[in-house]
DNA sequence: AGGTATTCACATGAAACTATTCTCTGAGTTAGG
DNA sequence: TAACTCAGAGAATAGTTTCATGTGAATACCTGT
């Protein structure tokens, strides 16, 4: 047994990987180079560039798709902002909050305390007033002449789950600032999320507005070479496969996050393959893998209701193979409750549920009349059966039916 | 045959209820002076 | 004594239920030929 695995670590070491550096195809991985989007890097440079002569530049909404650059060119243009912000002298700091963790933006209060903190100020997590934290964020902001940037990244969650008071106020802070100058820079996802907003907030946060188109395949192409020609070894790849992995991911909707996982696995995959060159086959693997992986993730962290819902369902499917309606899943949900002595939930909640499932796209449901047999969803599983019949599996264990 | 009315099996909306999570306050605790 | 921590009260929120109303078309039922 020792044996074996000696000599598995050991080809492991021997064999020449496919990668050169593996991180640098990472999410986190901060490129030196940005492809295709010097024009808003540009734009946000130049909106930004009266900071250095210490006056407060214009408030910015910045939009674009997932995966389209936007955080990462707003981190890369305010990382140079601060080089040269030390050179000349000024002073200028910069809190950048992801709105959209849980635990850690997704309130007023937290917003605030999470900003206070990425300034220096410790904040308890709970028990103050909210008032409070606010002067205690603008205290410490206005200790000194200075220049503060606050990025707030996925700002449309933040909206849609507390309204747009925070937003109010952070933009009416720099009235109560002596010192200090406040300058907002909101990415969203949703363009029309600026459309329902407060008009106030609307024209103060809109100040500048940025738009970051999808990349197209070619765009795509070459980001993934600059990134490959560090990830990989230079003859374990070539651009046809590249391109192939571009096209993938334009077609859905030109996410470039969704490229490089892309490729990342595809290199994963060849690699327990032995494979030295990253093959087109490949390729096709791994966005099967990234398909599988993301709908057991969603399978796996659906509340329990839904996960005997889409228990039922999958049963269901098993023995009809096809088409079911919500009558008929419903029939199958309450027996299964019963069974596990949970309580059941009414028809109602079950129909919007069968709702949520359709949006997260583990089903297809649409509106159907059966004339004189009434109106129902027909629904029928996106899933593949092999896979549906593991999570089945899985999902068996973990309701212990 | 052609037209209208009915009816089914849910969908969809709104309001009311509930359990959980947050916020806030004041009391208790700690550490420093 | 100031700063911090914590528990419990009350407010806010998310998840559900209850009640009410809406829907599209196959079928039943007329109507006049």
């Amino acid at each position: 047994m020792a044996d074996e695995l000696d000599d598995l670590f050991d080809n492991f070491l021997e064999k020449p990987s496919v990668f050169e550096n593996k991180e640098v195809l990472l999410l986190r991985y901060f490129p030196s180079k940005i492809p295709h989007r010097s024009e808003q890097i540009k734009k946000i440079g130049s909106i930004l560039a009266p900071a250095l002569r210490n006056n407060k530049p214009s408030n910015i909404f910045i939009y674009g798709k997932t995966g389209t650059g936007k955080t990462l060119c707003t981190q890369y243009t305010l990382n140079k902002l601060k080089e040269k912000a030390e050179l000349a002298g000024t002073k200028l700091c910069f809190a950048y909050l992801n709105c959209k963790l849980k635990k850690v933006a997704d309130t007023e209060y937290r917003v605030i305390a999470g900003l206070a903190k990425a300034l220096g100020e410790k904040v308890p997590i709970t028990g103050l007033p909210t008032d409070e934290v606010y002067n205690i964020f603008i205290n410490k902001i206005d200790e000194t002449d200075q220049i503060i940037i606050i990025v707030l990244d996925e700002i449309d969650r933040l909206v849609k789950k507390t309204g747009d008071e925070i937003l109010y106020s952070l933009t009416r802070l720099n009235s109560e600032l002596k010192r200090a100058k406040l300058c907002l820079i909101g990415i969203s996802n949703d363009i029309r999320f600026i459309e329902d907003i407060d008009p106030r907030v609307k024209s103060s946060l809109g100040e500048e507005e940025i738009i970051f188109p999808p990349y197209n395949a070619l765009e795509l192409k070459d980001i993934l070479e600059e990134r490959s020609a560090d990830a990989f070894r230079k003859e374990s790849i070539d651009s046809a496969v590249l391109a192939k992995c571009a096209a993938y991911a334009a077609k859905e909707h030109g996410d470039a996050r969704r490229a490089l996982d892309l490729l990342r696995v595809a290199g994963e995959v060849a690699e327990r393959e032995d494979g030295e060159i990253v093959l087109m086959k490949h390729i096709k693997l791994a966005e099967e893998k990234i398909e599988i992986n993301r709908i057991s993730e969603i399978v796996k962290t659906l509340p329990t209701q839904s996960k005997l819902l889409i228990y039922s369902i999958f049963q269901l499917i098993e023995k009809t193979k096809g088409k079911l309606e919500t009558g008929e899943i419903y029939e199958k949900y309450k027996d299964l409750c019963n069974l596990n002595n949970t309580s059941i939930l009414t028809q109602r909640r079950i129909s919007d549920l069968i709702s949520e499932l359709d949006m997260l796209g583990l089903i297809n449901a649409r509106l159907i009349s059966k004339g004189r047999h009434g109106r129902t969803r027909e629904i029928y599983s996106t899933i593949p059966l092999d896979l549906s019949d593991k999570l089945k599996d899985e999902l068996k264990y973990e309701l212990m039916l």
